[in-house]
DNA sequence: GCAGCTACTATCCACTCACT
DNA sequence: AGTGAGTGGATAGTAGCTGC
């Protein structure tokens, strides 16, 4: 039963079909608008609507009409067999539920004794008849084309490497085989080769190169056939009943063999096992197979009553595929959002029409950054846009579609807060003291754990405290003088969450000086120029309660500070914003509860005797997870005399961490020849 | 008194920009 | 080179409420 579309729906599949044509023709242009991982989404996203309007006759236009390049002059053949593509899989749930399909009492058509598992690599599926009585030549190789038909590239085939087809000929004799396996090139030799041209990817170089008019172009570039499976297994399943025998098989024929090919028993404990191997594949290892690999396919190894199974539209049932999921998708900029802060400053956050899968997460909102960043991007309201995680965690938006535009765009800078005040890359409004958004800023920040600590105070919740009039929004102090009757009338709060508020407040009392300068409305203030501030002040009760002393400090910190190493002229106006009567005012009113005291054995690590100082000298950065939190290694790198720093630099001793990544702190120690060691290595440097 | 639910928070990560 | 502020999502954890 097929359900009524709504009109927003019927739209939404027009626009995706259209997007898809649009990337089909570019692709098989070799021009790509797309990731295939985008393409993949979008295909996903019309399959599902398929299953949901199986009648539509626009949907079941586009996948009855797959476009394939014209414009050449190899010659199109009939496959006497069906080349399929397996169906995609995208979740542990598919997964399971395609083993849970096999029985393993022999002689059931669904038998199995074990599962392979399998790289899905990424290049030119190609078919290699030999002695077939179906085609005109004893040999004959065919790429896959939609299944169907395919184009004749048997001369290219004599030049491709790691395999020479003459002697496998010899070998084979009159025996009827048919095989199939990927035509790839390796990441190092379309490195070598992208120097000079711009390919976007090893698997249309690859293509490209076996369109070349010239057979020996593909074999220069350094094609090869990783060869996978054997199309009329009927005929040998006699000799060899599994895949694996048959792998073997071919091997011993001279065929370059696919790698790492994994065997897993067809028992519950192995169907864990293999959907544990395939969703933790991690990203290093990946990239160390050399070549394009975008998933991972599982089939049976047990392969006699396999014909019987049969086909669906797409491929064979008895074996499915999973990708690994997109590392990069497209949005439509809907909105974007200037998000205010505490200092008045603007940033623009883009919000996506629909969500967004990447990597597995649901990506809604992504960052624009600023508005030189958008600009250099190119990217317009309303644009489809690329949106990627960077270093797989951090949303951002890449650049737009500019073959989707339909003219309605809309610059962003059109989109800028009346009064906004641009100051360099960043734009501002002004300062109302007033407004809830900058209220709240301020009191997170009072709060917040560089601060005052108070914990169990989120934006929401002091929200609430302002518009139940609990706390004064611009008296830091009120917060000691809530009305415990009030508090506790309000729905969820109770007395739990009054004695947590109380003990926090208790707490709160002893912060350093330093810590209860930062919670102040400051612009520009941290701990490294409040620090010394507080040092000079020591205990600031007995100054706060004297306007001559007042004054004398106030001199004395304008004329101390900018002298200090690292410090300019710019701490002036910090300092004297903190002398401001509106601060003062704030200070005089929570002196009855706060010390107000410089913190002199707060430097914190306590570093061990120079004797023992085995890292003096030696700056560390630490990148990804490590099995314990960064602190505990921070701490060891401090108390041994060494330091930490934010970002690799020339001057880095070590890049501490556990995995291989793409991060920026990564690619600059390659770059830099730094030392990169694991926290196992690095905790024998202590030794 | 307990389980299950809802609401919410802190923390982590990489990166950008401003500024000294 | 170093510091500070500020971006979002995943995750784990906390607290309070509700129903039994």
């Amino acid at each position: 039963m097929s359900k009524t579309m709504t009109p927003k729906t019927k739209q939404a599949i027009q626009t995706l079909i259209k997007h898809l044509h649009q990337a089909d023709v570019a692709y098989y242009n070799s021009k790509p608008i797309m990731s295939d991982g985008q393409f993949d989404n979008m295909y996903f996203e019309l399959k599902q609507y398929k299953q949901e309007f199986p009648d539509d006759k626009a949907i079941n236009h586009y996948f009855s009409t797959i476009p394939y390049n014209t414009d050449n002059t190899f010659k199109h053949v009939h496959h006497p067999y069906f080349i399929g593509s397996l169906d995609k899989t995208r979740t542990k749930d598919a997964v399971a539920k395609f083993l849970d399909k096999w029985n393993r009492k022999k002689g059931d058509l669904w038998y199995t004794d074990s599962f392979l598992v399998q790289r899905k690599e990424d290049g030119l599926s190609i078919v290699l008849y030999f002695n077939d009585p179906r085609m005109k030549k004893p040999f004959v190789a065919l790429t896959r084309g939609g299944g169907h038909v395919g184009e004749d590239i048997t001369n290219e085939l004599y030049h491709f490497n790691r395999m020479d087809i003459a002697k496998i000929r010899q070998r084979i004799g009159k025996r009827h085989l048919v095989v199939r396996g990927e035509a790839l090139i390796d990441d190092k030799d379309f490195n070598r080769i992208n120097k000079h041209h711009e390919w976007a990817n090893s698997r249309n170089l690859a293509s490209g190169s076996i369109m070349n008019k010239d057979p020996r172009v593909a074999g220069k570039r350094g094609i090869f056939l990783s060869v996978y499976t054997l199309i009329n297994r009927d005929e040998w399943t006699d000799k060899y009943p599994t895949e694996l025998e048959q792998l073997k098989f071919l091997k011993s024929l001279g065929f370059y063999i696919i790698k790492d090919v994994h065997q897993f028993p067809n028992t519950p404990e192995g169907h864990r096992q293999i959907i544990r191997f395939m969703f933790t594949f991690p990203n290093w290892k990946r990239k160390a197979v050399g070549h394009p690999i975008d998933g991972m396919v599982i089939k049976p190894n047990y392969t006699v009553n396999l014909s019987k199974i049969g086909f669906n539209p797409h491929g064979p049932r008895y074996s499915v595929s999973w990708k690994f999921p997109p590392k990069s998708a497209i949005g439509i900029l809907q909105k974007v959002r200037w998000q205010e802060s505490a200092n008045g400053k603007l940033t623009p956050v883009g919000i996506l029409k629909h969500p967004v899968h990447i990597l597995g997460s649901e990506i809604s909102k992504a960052s624009l950054a600023s508005m030189p960043d958008i600009k250099r991007r190119g990217i317009m309201l309303y644009d489809h846009v690329t949106v990627r995680r960077m270093n797989d965690v951090i949303p951002k938006m890449i650049k737009p579609i500019k073959a989707f535009r339909t003219g309605k765009e809309v610059p962003i800078s059109k989109t800028i807060p009346k009064g906004a005040i641009r100051k360099g890359a960043y734009l501002y409004l002004p300062i109302n003291k007033h407004s809830k958004t900058v209220m709240i800023h301020r009191w997170k920040r009072f709060v917040s754990k560089p601060c005052l600590n108070i914990m169990g105070l989120s934006y929401k919740i002091i929200a609430k405290l302002i518009d139940e009039h609990l706390i004064d929004p611009h008296d830091f102090s009120s917060l000691w003088r809530i009305d415990k009757k009030k508090f506790m009338s309000i729905k969820g709060f109770g007395t739990k969450r009054w004695d947590t508020l109380q003990d926090e407040l208790r707490k709160a009392q002893s912060r350093p000086l330093a810590r209860v300068l930062m919670g102040l409305p400051l612009n520009n203030a941290g701990l490294a120029l409040l620090k010394p501030i507080a040092k000079r002040i020591k205990n600031f009760k007995p100054i706060l309660s004297d306007p001559k002393r007042l004054q004398a400090m106030h001199h004395k910190l304008i004329v101390e500070i900018p002298q200090l190493k690292g410090f300019g002229q710019s701490s002036v106006p910090v300092i004297d914003d903190l002398f401001s009567p509106d601060m003062i005012k704030q200070l005089q009113n929570l002196t009855p509860y706060l010390d107000m005291i410089d913190d002199q054995k707060s430097s914190s690590a306590k570093a061990k005797p120079k004797s023992a100082q085995k890292l003096a000298g030696m700056k560390f950065v630490i990148t990804g997870t490590l099995s314990k939190p960064r602190k505990h290694f921070t701490t060891l790198i401090k108390q041994n005399g060494g330091k930490m720093q934010s970002d690799v630099n020339g001057k880095t001793a070590y890049l501490i961490t556990n995995h291989k990544s793409n991060s920026r702190k990564y690619r600059a120690a390659v770059a830099k020849h730094v030392k990169i060691i694991n926290e196992n290595q690095f905790e024998k440097l202590l030794h």
